[in-house]
DNA sequence: ATATCGATTATCT
DNA sequence: GATAATCGATATG
């Protein structure tokens, strides 16, 4: 009872196959906005809509790990499609992504923005913040350090888990879901906006506009493409 | 509003 | 030894 007053309704959620993953980087990343991100189940689940993400692929590109081959921290990228690359970056922060391409190729998406959609004071415990208004709410899941934190994702925890499986604790779904009496994760269905721009924060292949975002969500981040 | 900077460590040269 | 797919704080217009 209690519950239901509290938790968001959603249909049931299934996950995405691992064929959706074995694709170009660029394609996978567009399909994937609008898709769901899922840590946990039951009254613990939380769940988020993706809505920025950056492609990196494993040959050509300069900007992506991957172009220092396979070592130990990229493995992942080199491994079969659909599972989760975590990486630590800048001494303080962990980035989530999900390889693409079949097994023996590199490539992977990044996750740079969610849209909360349940669980969302467990998010905030993570984050450390308190929520007081949708500016509050922006700054849970707008930035890939910051959803990683959200989601409680680390590189010992995640490295190497199979999104594409609904037992795994983290993994990527598609559903009809609902918030504010909206309809959200409903791919195909729905005529996504989609941007592109230039990917953040990289110093190589600067030119290349490997970011997707959904026009106008509240919750892209919105840092600005340094040198 | 934009600009700059410190934090802090895994990874690579 | 330098760099990094970032964030949050501080300074300045």
């Amino acid at each position: 009872m209690a519950e239901s007053l509290t938790s968001t309704h959603t249909a049931p959620i299934r996950p995405l196959d691992r064929a959706f993953f074995n694709r170009d980087p660029r394609r996978v990343a567009c399909e994937l906005l609008g898709k769901i991100l899922i840590r946990g189940r039951g009254k613990n689940r939380l769940t988020a809509r993706i809505v920025e993400v950056e492609a990196y692929l494993g040959e050509n590109d300069p900007a992506a790990h991957s172009a220092a081959g396979n070592t130990a921290r990229t493995s992942v990228l080199f491994g079969p499609p659909g599972h989760a690359y975590v990486y630590f970056i800048y001494g303080n922060h962990y980035c989530l992504n999900v390889s693409c391409e079949p097994e023996g190729r590199a490539g992977g998406v990044l996750f740079r923005a969610l849209e909360p959609l349940s669980g969302i004071e467990t998010m905030a415990h993570a984050r450390s913040l308190e929520i007081h208004g949708p500016k509050d709410l922006a700054k849970l899941t707008s930035g890939p350090g910051r959803l990683c934190e959200a989601f409680a994702i680390t590189r010992a925890r995640d490295n190497g888990c199979d999104l594409t499986s609904a037992a795994s604790s983290l993994w990527i779904g598609k559903t009809i879901g609902e918030k504010m009496g909206e309809e959200i994760g409903d791919e195909g269905t729905r005529a996504l906006s989609i941007r592109t721009s230039p990917r953040i924060g990289i110093t190589k292949a600067v030119d290349k506009p490997w970011r997707y975002y959904l026009d106008g969500n509240p919750f892209v981040s919105g840092r600005v493409h340094r040198k």
